[in-house]
DNA sequence: ATGCCTAACACCGTTAGA
């Protein structure tokens, strides 16, 4: 079973790039965030003709993330727990049965959109802190169902300094801050198993600033992660960034990343 | 030290992204 996430930064202005992804990559599932649209404005048809369901949690302008899927989902939940004045878009989770022979295997999905936080330090800055607080609990519950789970998306952390093409130039962002990588580091001791870090030595970036000639110099960094529980970690077979995505004539500022799990 | 691009909203510029 393929999982996917991919920030397409406006479902609508990207589209026919997202549609020739989903043709070309085929994942079985597919995180999106940054759908920057309400639920109403989800090109569903499009994506539903290629054979998912689809699943979204919108808003207007900003932010917005969706679940696409091969099966059908068995179980949705929108928002991330722990905070009901927090009207941001940013958290869905669906559960797929996987084919397979005998009775299939139950996947849980989590995509999730993590908050920028610069300038930091600054409210927005405390805002990511507080929401990656919250995904540790969250992640909690989760570990301790013992389920296969993948907790795939924007995460914007940049775990390490070999995690971006120039670390110096992120020292003092929101992205790259002590504060943020100790959190990123609290979560996936919890138990998690980041993907790229397991099977992977390349740096295995997944943006690039539209500005300055970031693609053309390969000035990137590493912020879009799937974190596996040990039931699905143990199934993990394969990664991988479909950076082809990012070289097209109108691309999103991030590329996806996908993992392969034996199900 | 700042802008460099891009998308959305709603205007003919501002906010947000990272």
């Amino acid at each position: 079973m393929k999982i996917a996430t991919f920030n397409v930064n406006g479902v609508k202005a990207r589209l026919p790039e997202l549609l020739d992804w989903l043709r070309e990559a085929a994942p079985d599932v597919a995180a999106l965030q940054e759908i920057k649209s309400v639920d109403e404005g989800f090109p569903r048809e499009a994506v539903e003709d290629l054979g998912y369901h689809v699943e979204t949690h919108g808003q207007k302008g900003f932010n917005g993330v969706a679940l696409l899927s091969k099966r059908p989902f068995e179980e949705v939940r929108r928002g991330l727990p722990g905070d009901e004045s927090d009207a941001q878009a940013r958290w869905i989770e669906g559960v797929v049965i996987a084919e397979g022979e005998g009775e299939g295997k139950a996947v849980r999905v989590c995509g999730l959109y993590l908050p920028n936080g610069n300038p930091a330090p600054g409210p927005k800055f405390e805002y990511k802190l507080g929401w990656m607080d919250r995904l540790a609990a969250r992640a909690r519950e989760i570990l301790a169902a013992e389920e296969i789970a993948v907790l795939a998306g924007d995460y914007n952390v940049i775990p390490q300094p070999e995690d971006a093409k120039r670390p110096d130039a992120w020292r003092e962002d929101a992205l790259f801050r002590p504060e943020s990588r100790a959190a990123w580091r609290r979560l996936v001791h919890l138990g998690l198993t980041d993907a790229w870090r397991a099977l992977r030595a390349d740096p295995g970036y997944t943006f690039w600033d539209y500005q300055a000639g970031a693609w053309g110099r390969d000035d990137g960094i590493r912020i879009d992660h799937a974190l596996l529980t040990p039931q699905a970690a143990d199934r993990l077979r394969d990664c991988g960034v479909d950076r082809a995505a990012r070289a097209r004539e109108k691309p999103s500022d991030h590329a996806p990343m996908w993992v392969e799990l034996a199900l």
